[in-house]
DNA sequence: TCCAATTCTTTCAAATTCGAACGATCAGTG
DNA sequence: CACTGATCGTTCGAATTTGAAAGAATTGGA
């Protein structure tokens, strides 16, 4: 008997659906305006810059982003054309490219860094208690995990 | 001095950050293949059918989207095509269109809704308890007001 | 070894989205 | 009333994203 989830889901759903959606297209847009950055081109460097040796395969990062395998493809072209971002081919794999980081882009990322971590807390983690930001990790972090390893084993939805 | 924030919190906006686009996506695939209607299409069908009369203005229509405004231009006219939305000059001001739900609009979103609903418990309402719905609500219903509000008065950014 | 199925990335055309510019209308002021 | 600046929605070209297909390489089993 969960009462008042109830009552409370439709408009925390609703609050959540649109309030992230308004986030982000701030977040965008100050990115943007700050650094010349797309939010996306960040988020490549800095998954990028986390992986062992600042390299990563096309698949692995594009499955983290959430992007289309052609949308990855486009952008790091993108990034290699401003030299923050080189491709080298995989060694274990003749298939694969490894996306690397360069030096450009690392000094690039140290810059944008601070100001979009600046953005995040004035727009949205500064209004957080610790109860909030438990919530947070505690509810985004699993289904992070769990829809991440639902695209790696159903490439082809069952039946 | 608010020592657990400090750990938690970069985690917690990762984990939200990748988590919500994620889920996003997977919404997103799973309202086409199911209902064959885009995710942002049935959005404008559920905040219209939601307004007065089920006829907003296109202005108020983008905000509470997060739409440009030529986007939402382009959409609606795919929407007007098949029937689903129909345009009508604001009564009270000459510059300004309405958009309307139609019949067959609001047929097509009784359809989807359930649908959409079923995926939204699947893949992320279910697996929550009181305490997580609870500060969804507290978090992003204030954020989203604060959001839309912004977007309404600083049309130019203060510096 | 050879073959078929699978995986990985890219390519390509079509659809979508963005950003700036435009024409039309409105509101406030003189 | 005329004027100025703001607002509204659309249009347009460019950039991006998608989805499907292709090409190259790997894998596992016969």
């Amino acid at each position: 008997m969960s009462a008042p989830s109830e009552r409370l889901a439709p408009r925390a759903w609703r609050g959540y659906f649109e309030g992230s959606r308004l986030l982000e297209n701030e977040l965008e847009r100050r990115m943007k305006t700050a650094t010349g950055l797309d939010l996306g081109d960040f988020n490549v460097l800095l998954v990028l810059s986390e992986a062992e040796g600042c390299r990563m395969r096309m698949g692995d990062l594009a499955r983290q982003l959430a992007f289309a395998p052609g949308r990855l493809t486009y952008r790091i072209g993108a990034l290699e054309r401003d030299g923050l971002v080189a491709r080298e081919a995989s060694a274990a794999d003749r298939r694969g490219t490894d996306a690397v980081l360069t030096g450009a882009g690392r000094t690039r990322l140290r810059t944008a860094r601070p100001v979009h971590a600046r953005h995040v807390e004035e727009l949205f983690l500064g209004g957080l208690d610790d109860e909030a930001l438990a919530v947070l990790d505690r509810v985004f972090g699993p289904l992070r995990s769990r829809l991440l390893d639902d695209c790696r084993d159903a490439p082809e939805p069952p039946r």
